[in-house]
DNA sequence: CATTCAGATAGATGTATGTCAATATGGATG
DNA sequence: CATCCATATTGACATACATCTATCTGAATG
């Protein structure tokens, strides 16, 4: 079912901020959109996740089925897909069943955003 | 004793990646590096800690002292203070006691270092 | 249609974390 | 030096989360 991004509707942070520090942390956020702001970047602050997007980047096509990750990670199986679970509904990954395997490929996009929020 | 980044060695992260998706993740990185960067990341991935950052930025030399924080975030002062104790060990902000009060100022080439990673 | 194989899910467990009330700390002031 | 004020720390508590083992699911294959 290549559940990937499925219901994600990410609010409009401002990219620019004030002179002092420029950011798109440049005005005041309100709770509901620091809590979504802060539900992306969980999905990202994990060492595993990290490693995971950092090692799907290197492969070509930047994507791998989750047998190709378990080993270089060092976990298992269900944990290797719980991660990429909670990277998916991040949108920073999406899936997509080949044969056998389940081939999850980046979405680099996504991080850009972050990128952008935090600049 | 103003505590700001104190033992601070950010792992040198790369900053370009590979063709198909260009990143500061655009190598594999081993479980430690993946674990420093995480606890960055970890640091902003709160929405009481991205409002600091947002709050922060908004005032006057981008700093507030700890009692005009916890009313536009709705949380005890000693709530406050464990989020500035995070965002200080992480390096992300720096605090200086002038008489009363001790003000906490937004360090922001610290955040445009984990926007460059994940760019 | 029985088997096989990759991946997903469930359940359990220990640890980390966000929050608050209560209290300690330590500089400023009279 | 006694007091006051902002902040830091402590202890408690509930929730979230990372991980594992065991099991389920569902597509491919003979």
């Amino acid at each position: 079912m290549a559940s990937s991004s499925p219901n994600q509707v990410l609010p409009k942070f401002a990219v620019q901020g004030p002179a002092c520090c420029p950011s798109g942390l440049g005005e005041q956020i309100d709770r509901k959109t620091a809590e979504e702001l802060a539900a992306l970047l969980k999905a990202v602050a994990d060492p595993a996740r990290l490693q995971i997007l950092a090692l799907l980047r290197t492969l070509p096509g930047c994507e791998a089925c989750v047998c190709d990750l378990t080993e270089p990670l060092g976990l298992t199986q269900p944990t290797v897909s719980h991660h990429l679970k909670v990277l998916s509904k991040a949108g920073l990954v999406a899936s997509e069943k080949r044969g056998y395997w389940t081939w999850y490929r980046v979405l680099p996009s996504r991080l850009g955003e972050l990128s952008a929020v935090l600049a």
